[in-house]
DNA sequence: CAAGAGATCATCT
DNA sequence: GATGATCTCTTGA
C-alpha cells in the first residue's frame, strides 16, 4: 500500500465520472474537492461552483466554432483539463467530459478554499478569503492553474479532484454567466452552484 | 453599492 | 483586425 493510500481517505476521482453526461458532472462535481499539489504546497478547496459547456450546438461552447488545434483537447478523452486565457489575463480551468468525439466540458467557477489558504493569499496579493476562489479567473490564480496544464490527466496528476464525502445541499441553477453572444443559448439554466456559499462567484 | 473603463493576448477571420 | 466562459479599480449616487 502506498503512503498517501494510507494516509488519506479520500478517494481520486476515477475516470468514468467525468464519462457521465455533462450536466450529471456539473452538478455532482459540487461539494467535491479540487486539489493541486506544488512544490511550494498543496491546495485545495471545495466546488462550489460549475457551468456545463456542451458542443458542438451550444454557441457559448468553444468546440461550436469546430475542430482546431484550440478545441481539440475537448474532443479527446473525458478526465482531462482544457485550460485556456481569456481577455488575455486570466486562466480558465474546465474538465473534459463525455465520451471521445463529443466535444463538452465542466468550467470550475468557484471553489472554497480550505487547505493552502497562505499561499493562496500570497498569489492572489490578497488576504480576504472570501475573494480568493470566487471565480474562474482568480481560483486559477490562486492554485497557479496555467497553460502549462491544458491536456493534462486530471486522474492522474498533480491537479485533480477528490471525493472526501461531503454532502452539499440547496443546489441552485441559473443560466451561464459572461455568455450573452450566445443567441438561445445563453438562457440554458447550466450553472450550478451551492446556494448558501459565501465562496461563489455571483448571486 | 452599481456601473464603467482598462488591462492584454491567443485565436480565428 | 476583432473579440472574448474576467478582474480590479475608479467614479458617483
Amino acid at each position: 500500500m502506498s503512503r498517501s493510500s494510507a494516509l488519506t481517505s479520500a478517494a481520486k476521482l476515477p475516470r468514468n465520472f467525468y464519462e457521465q453526461a455533462t450536466l450529471e458532472v456539473s452538478r455532482e462535481l459540487l461539494g467535491k474537492y479540487l486539489v493541486r499539489v506544488h512544490r511550494d504546497g498543496t491546495t485545495a478547496g471545495q466546488i462550489v461552483e460549475t457551468e456545463a459547456y456542451i458542443g458542438p450546438d451550444d454557441k457559448a461552447c468553444h468546440a461550436s466554432k469546430g475542430r482546431t488545434p484550440r478545441t481539440e483537447i475537448m474532443f479527446g478523452p473525458p478526465g482531462h483539463a482544457y485550460v485556456y486565457l481569456i481577455y488575455g489575463f486570466h486562466y480558465l480551468l474546465n474538465f473534459v467530459t463525455e465520451g471521445i468525439g463529443v466535444p463538452a466540458v465542466v468550467l470550475i467557477r468557484a471553489v472554497e478554499p480550505r487547505e493552502g489558504i497562505e499561499l493562496m493569499q500570497l498569489r492572489r496579493h490578497t488576504t480576504a478569503v472570501r475573494n480568493l476562489c470566487s471565480g474562474p479567473g482568480k481560483l486559477c490564480q490562486a492554485f497557479a492553474i496555467d497553460r502549462s496544464h491544458n491536456g493534462s490527466d486530471i486522474c492522474a496528476g498533480e491537479l485533480y479532484v477528490e471525493d472526501r464525502c461531503e454532502r452539499v445541499k440547496n443546489i441552485a441553477t441559473t443560466p451561464r454567466i459572461g455568455i450573452d453572444y450566445a443567441g438561445k443559448w445563453k438562457h440554458n439554466p447550466w450553472r450550478f452552484f451551492v446556494r448558501d456559499s459565501e465562496f461563489v462567484s455571483k448571486r
